[in-house]
DNA sequence: TCATTAAATTGTT
DNA sequence: AACAATTTAATGA
């Protein structure tokens, strides 16, 4: 296939290991498992690309089986407001799948990622048939609703130390992404270019704000990555403006 | 396995 | 935005 193929024509079926990552799989009985496995399309998205865009309709309920991803919109002005980074076993777009709409967000892929869909008729057979499914469904809707209520507190008033803070901890999320283990001392792999699209900041501003967390033995920051000490204070962390405390 | 080289990422200005 | 320094990944003997 020629380097820019659209997305959607890219995709296969999944491989065992593949289907073993997607975290609802399991809570499926063998007969669900499989319809769900059946339809189940992954293709793999470029540094930049468009996994979907505002406006669009709705075909699939999509998830991240590896990579990064950023959900974002653009407003009125067109300035560009990110809402949060979808790291792996992440899945998105079912409050929207749910009423067949349209997709109210871009997503945009911050690396090479392998993205998994699953047809918006498929995810409502599975809604009619498991209740295991209804559950983790709705965990998920709740759960990243409390993330974007916190979301507007963090983007009107917090300093950029606190905003990369808590972006950094809205990834660890257990409930939204299983698939990280969000254990801490794990390392999370994200280089601080990615976390500068992510939060929004320059990557220079955003290598401060690591060094103070880092300072404050909130992270440890590693080559290509970091890891979190205390996910506690990454997410209650509170910053002045100027001078540390 | 080691040494060399290229590429990616980080730390600074 | 540009640069140098550092770390990793890739290559081949």
């Amino acid at each position: 296939m020629s380097e820019d193929t659209p997305l959607l024509l890219r995709r296969r079926a999944l491989t065992p290991p593949e289907l073993d990552a997607i975290p609802w799989m399991h809570l499926l009985s063998p007969s669900e498992h499989e319809r769900a496995a059946s339809d189940l399309k992954i293709s793999e998205a470029r540094p930049g690309e468009y996994v979907c865009r505002v406006g669009r309709p709705v075909t699939y309920w999509i998830g991240v089986v590896d990579g990064l991803l950023k959900m974002s919109t653009s407003d009125a002005n067109g300035k560009t407001m990110t809402y949060t980074g979808v790291p792996p076993g992440g899945w998105f777009g079912e409050g929207t799948a749910l009423k067949r709409e349209a997709y109210r967000y871009n997503i945009q892929a911050l690396r090479k990622s392998r993205v998994a869909g699953l047809h918006v008729d498929t995810f409502h057979w599975l809604l009619d048939h498991s209740i295991a499914f209804n559950r983790f469904v709705m965990n998920h809707l709740n759960e990243r609703l409390g993330q974007f209520i916190a979301l507007r507190e963090i983007d009107r008033m917090t300093s950029p130390d606190a905003r990369v803070a808590r972006s950094l901890a809205a990834l660890f999320n257990p409930v939204l992404y299983p698939v990280l283990h969000p254990g801490e001392g794990e390392v999370l792999r994200i280089t601080q270019q990615e976390l500068a699209y992510l939060v929004g900041l320059s990557r220079q501003r955003v290598n401060e704000a690591l060094t103070t967390l880092q300072a404050r033995s909130i992270i440890r920051v590693e080559y290509g990555g970091l890891r979190v000490l205390s996910l506690e204070a990454l997410r209650s962390a509170v910053f002045e403006k100027k001078n540390g405390l």
